[in-house]
DNA sequence: TTGAAAGCGCTAACAT
DNA sequence: ATGTTAGCGCTTTCAA
C-alpha cells in the first residue's frame, strides 16, 4: 500500500536520459536547457510523479522549510483573536500546497529585537507579518528582503495586503448616517496599530459632512474592552445614537455593555462592527457590520512569500457592508 | 544585525573537542556519551546558541519537516470550524518551538485513500487527525506508525488525545435535571463521528436514571442545523423544557431557532452547549456549556508526534460545566 | 547547453 | 564510549 520508493531527481534524470544538473535546471526553472531537454524532463517528472524534496532543496539553497506568521501585539493573548486563526488557517493551506508548514509567533511590541531574531533563524522559508508597525517591519534582515509580506500596513522594502479599511468604514459610517444618527461615536483599534489610521480618517471625514462631532475612543479589539468602552461613551456622550467599532469582537461587547447599561439596541443607540467574524450573524440583535476576505488576503500574502512573487507596494481588498438587526 | 553565521553541529564539536559524531549522540539524546562529553557539548551548544538545522536533520532521517493537522469531514468546510482554528492554532505553537511548520489539510469522509496520500507524501514529520473514524486510521501506513496522533478516537497503533465526552457530557445533562429539568433532547455531532457516542452514552444513562425518555436528534456541529434542530424537536416533542447540543455552535443555533418560534431561553426551554467557545460568554442569553482545554489537548498531540513519544492508548481531558443564562 | 563534482548540515553504520 | 566514513536529495560552480 505504502507503494514504491518516491522518485528522486536522479530517477528523472536518468528516465530523461540527461545528467541530474539539467534536470535540476528544468525543473526550478532556473539556469539555461534545451528546448529538447526540458519536453523530456517534463515528461518524466510527469511519468514518476516527481516531487521535489523540501528539505533537501532547503538545505542547499539555505532558503527554510516554514513559513512563519508573526503577529504583533502587547500580549501572548493577541494570538486568540479569531482573526489570527483565519490567517493562520488560510496560510496553512496555501502552505500545503507547496509542502511548506507554517509556524506561529507572537512578537511582543515592546521588544524591537523580537521580529529580527525570528527572522535570522534558519529554517525561515518565508514571513508574513500581521498587524505590523513600520518600525519593526524595519528591523527584518535584507536577507528576507522578498520573503516578507505584511497583513496590515507594509513598508517600501514588504509588499502589504490589507483591507480597504477607508472605504470600509466609509460605507459603515455612511449607513449609520443614512438610517437617521448623527451623533456617532467610534471606538479604533489599539494607538500604536498604524492600519487603522485611514478608518479613522474616513469616520472623521464622514461625520464633518454630515455635521457631527468625532467621538473616538481608543480600544484594544476585545470583547471586554467594547463593554468598557461603551459605558465610557455613554457617559461621556449621553446623547451617543450609534457606535462604531473597527472590530466584531469589540461591538459585541459594547452589546453587552449597552445591554447592562439598559440601552436598547438599535432602539437607542445603533452598533456596528468590523469584520464579519463568525458568530456577528449570531449575536442578538446580529450584528451589522463590514465583511472582508480575511482568507483571500492571508492566502495571497502566503503566496507572495513562497512564490518570492515580488509583489512591491500595497494590495488593498474590499470591505462589504453587511446590514443586519443592530444598525 | 544579521549577525555571525549560525552554529553548525561541526562548530559545537569542535569547541567541546569531541568529534561530530559524539556531538550529535549528545545533542539528539540517542546514542551513548560520557557523561564528560555530554557536559562539554551542553556548555557548547549553549555558548553558540546551537539550534539544530531541521532540514538537514529532516534530509537524513527522512522524516520531514511538517506536522500535517487533516481534518476528517464531508466537505472542507469543516476546516472554517472554530475548533479547528484552535488546534491549528495550538499545533502551530508547539510546532514552532521545534523549528516545523504545521500543515492543514481536508480528508473527504467519503474518500478512503486520502489519508494515505497524505500521509505517503514526503516532507511529513507527523499527522494529527481531527476528529477521525476508525476505519480511517487503519489506513495510514507502517511507516508513520509513531509519528501519528488523534484528536478524537484513536486505535491500537494511534494514541488518541480526547476530551472526556462521557463526564463533560454527564455534567451538562446532571446540571439541567437539577435545575428541574425533565424532558431533555439532546443534538448529536454526525453520526459518523464515533466520539460523540460516549456523550450519547452519558445523557441516556442520566435520562434513566432521572426517569426521562431519550430525545435525540442528530446534527451536525453547525448553527445552521442548530436552529434546524431546534424546530424539529419543539414539533417532534412539544413539551420539551431542555436542549442540549454537543456544540457550541449548534447551541447558539439552537437559541436562535428558539427565539424565532416565541421561545423563551431559559424560561420555557434551557439550553447548553459544549466546547466554550469563544463566542459562548457573549450570546444573548450568554450559554451554559461544557469547557475543555482543546489547546491542551491539540498541543499534546502534537507533541506526541513530534517528540515520538510512545503514548498508546487514551489520554481524556477534563471537561468542565460552566453555568451561565442559558441553563 | 550540458555534465562532473563538490557540498549544504546532519545522522547512522561501522570500526576502534 | 568515541571517531571515521558514507551518504540523505538537491543546487551550483566550473569545465567542457
Amino acid at each position: 500500500m505504502t507503494g514504491e520508493r518516491t522518485a528522486t531527481l536522479d530517477d528523472v534524470a536518468r528516465a530523461a536520459g540527461v545528467s541530474r544538473a539539467t534536470a535540476s535546471r528544468v525543473v526550478t526553472g532556473q539556469g539555461p536547457a534545451s528546448p529538447r531537454a526540458r519536453d523530456r524532463v517534463a515528461a518524466a517528472v510527469a511519468a514518476l510523479g516527481y516531487v521535489p524534496d523540501a528539505s533537501a532543496r532547503a538545505l542547499v539553497t539555505r532558503t527554510g522549510t516554514r513559513l512563519a506568521i508573526a503577529v504583533i501585539g502587547h500580549t501572548a493573548a493577541v494570538l486568540d483573536d479569531p482573526y489570527v486563526g483565519r490567517v493562520l488557517t488560510s496560510a496553512a493551506h496555501v502552505a500545503a500546497e507547496r509542502e511548506v508548514g507554517v509556524s506561529l509567533h507572537w512578537l511582543p511590541l515592546d521588544d524591537p529585537g523580537s521580529l529580527a531574531r525570528l527572522a535570522d533563524g534558519r529554517g525561515l522559508g518565508g514571513l508574513v507579518v500581521v498587524n505590523p508597525t513600520r518600525p519593526a517591519l524595519e528591523t527584518v534582515p535584507r536577507g528576507l528582503r522578498g520573503r516578507v509580506a505584511a497583513v496590515g500596513v507594509g513598508t517600501r522594502h514588504v509588499p502589504s495586503f490589507d483591507v480597504d479599511n477607508r472605504a470600509g468604514t466609509d460605507g459603515v459610517v455612511r449607513h449609520l448616517v443614512r438610517t437617521g444618527r448623527r451623533r456617532i461615536a467610534m471606538i479604533t483599534g489599539p494607538s500604536w496599530l498604524p492600519c487603522g489610521d485611514r478608518a479613522v480618517d474616513a469616520y472623521r471625514k464622514v461625520l464633518r459632512d454630515s455635521g457631527g462631532e468625532p467621538r473616538v475612543v481608543t480600544g484594544d479589539f476585545t470583547a471586554a474592552r467594547g463593554a468598557e468602552a461603551a459605558a465610557e461613551i455613554m457617559v461621556r456622550w449621553p446623547d451617543t445614537d450609534a457606535v462604531f467599532a473597527l472590530s466584531d469582537l469589540t461591538a459585541l461587547g459594547v452589546l453587552d455593555g449597552l445591554h447592562a447599561l439598559g440601552v436598547r439596541v438599535p432602539g437607542d443607540v445603533a452598533v456596528a462592527g468590523f469584520d464579519d467574524i463568525a458568530f456577528a450573524g449570531l449575536s442578538r440583535p446580529a450584528l451589522t457590520t463590514s465583511t472582508h476576505p480575511v482568507e483571500d488576503i492571508a492566502a495571497a500574502a502566503a503566496q507572495a512569500v513562497l512564490d518570492r512573487r515580488d509583489t512591491s507596494g500595497a494590495t488593498f481588498y474590499p470591505s462589504a457592508l453587511v446590514v443586519r438587526d443592530s444598525a
